[in-house]
Parts: C-alpha cells; sequence; structure tokens
DNA sequence: CACCTAGTTGCAAATGGTTTCCATTTGCGA
DNA sequence: TCGCAAATGGAAACCATTTGCAACTAGGTG
C-alpha cells in the first residue's frame, strides 16, 4: 500500500519464502514455523506472520482459509487473479487461470445488480 | 452424528432459529448473542454457538465464514446446494441455484484428475 | 401429577491461531 | 564507520470458539 517502502533483506525473511518456493501446496504460518526450526533456523513465530502478512500485501504469495478457519499460504507463479483446486485428502494443488468463470461471474453480478464483483473459489 | 437423537424445543433455540428467519444477511455468533440480550432476553454465548453448531450439522442453517475467520450464519430457503452472492458493503445476500458452475466444476476436475469435488464460491 | 433422566444451559476456564508490545538487533544508505 | 528506521522475537494480549462441569428442564413414563 504504501507508496514507497523500503524492506530490508533478512535471513529469516529469505528462509520464509525459500520455504515457500520448494512447497507443493498450502502452508500454515505454523507449519513453516515448525519447518524452519526442524531445519534448525532460528526463527521467531512472530516474524513468519508478520512476513507473510507483508508478502499477501505485495501479493508474492496467496492467501486462503481452510474450512476450521486457519490461515494458508502459497508462494504463486503468476501475479495474476487466479483460482485452485486442492485435494482434501493430500493438499494437492492445481492453479487455475479461468476466463469463463469470470465471464460466468460478471454476468452473474449483473443480472442481480452487484458490481465490482470478486470471488472465492477453491 | 448420533443415529437418533431428541432435540428439545428450547426458549433458546426458538430465539436464535427466529433471529435467523428474519435476518436478511449473515450474522456471527456474536452479533446474534449481542441481538438477543438486546431484546432482553437471557441467553448464553455458549449456547448460540452450540445451537449454531447443531444446526448446521443438522442442514438447517449455511455457514460460511468471513476473510477475517469469522463464522456466519444464516437460515436458508432451500435445503439444496447452492452459493452465495454477497454485497461487501451492505452483507446484503442473493442465493445461487447454479448447474452451469457444478458441471463446470465437475468438467474441470475432470480434466486435472480429481474426483469428489466440492467447492466455495462467494 | 410427580418422577426420572438425558438433553440443555451458562458461567468460567481453557484453547488455539494471530496480533501487539517493546526492548534489542541489524540491514544498509550516508 | 555511524545512525536510524526496519526487523526481530519472546511474552503478553486478543478474540472467536470450545470445553468442563454443576445446575436446570423438557417431556416421556408410571
Amino acid at each position: 500500500m504504501a507508496a514507497i517502502q523500503r524492506h530490508r533483506a533478512t535471513r529469516q525473511r529469505a528462509a520464509i519464502l525459500d520455504l515457500l518456493q520448494e512447497a507443493e501446496s498450502f502452508l500454515s504460518a505454523q507449519q513453516m514455523h515448525d519447518a524452519l526450526r526442524a531445519k534448525g533456523m532460528k526463527v521467531g513465530l512472530t516474524t513468519v506472520y508478520r512476513n507473510l502478512q507483508l508478502m499477501t500485501e505485495l501479493e508474492e504469495v496467496d492467501h486462503v482459509r481452510r474450512e476450521d478457519g486457519e490461515s494458508m499460504y502459497r508462494r504463486c507463479d503468476s501475479g495474476e487473479h487466479h483460482h485452485h483446486l486442492v485435494c482434501r485428502a493430500c493438499g494437492y494443488t492445481v492453479e487455475l487461470a479461468n476466463d469463463q468463470l469470470e465471464t460466468w461471474a460478471k454476468a452473474l453480478a449483473r443480472k442481480h445488480r452487484f458490481s465490482q464483483v470478486t470471488h472465492d473459489l477453491e
């Protein structure tokens, strides 16, 4: 949001980004924290949360909520608007770039007199 | 879950259901609690949560999560699978019964070799 | 109608994810 | 090398939701 913002390159931030880079599915903040500690890195849970929040704002990672309300994060390949297909069993995820849905959503919104439609689909 | 379960008709349960009946949009457990107290009714917050949980299991109410993770509940007209169109400003909601989406979702799932697809769309 | 008992209630305390406080550390431009 | 704002992290605060438990009650039974 901030017009000009300087972000430093810290060991912790790099570690979190690396972890997300390797991950093949969504991870929760706590899972990342555990994984980092397991690797022997000293990173505070608070720091993980703060960086994920920052990266989400910068749109470097995607953020979705599980059914139980826990936040899950994932580094996305494209910076564009898209959806995910998530396996409930193993968490395997497929990214979707779907114009059809967009078109459909807009038409639907018009029909019901809504505007500025955004949507979530998992 | 229990095969045979007897549910009593209590003052509190009726009040919660009434409130949902009148509501024109989603309500959080806390909002309901406040509303009931405002009406002069003595209902414990715990009771509100427990009844909402029960009603959700019995599929008498729908349950969705707001962006911030808070649970919102609404009594639905139809007991069938459907989606909602929610106004981000006022909370006004439209229920959708959409076969097209279902079909699309299934085709998409097949394409990516998923099965037993469920989805959320708001 | 009085009784029984499992469903129900509600306060307090516990949970669990996430955020805030604040003192200390650390990038990094000058 | 200096200086300082950004960043860190452990503890405490937050807040929605859940659980423990003793008291209460709807509603079927004798």
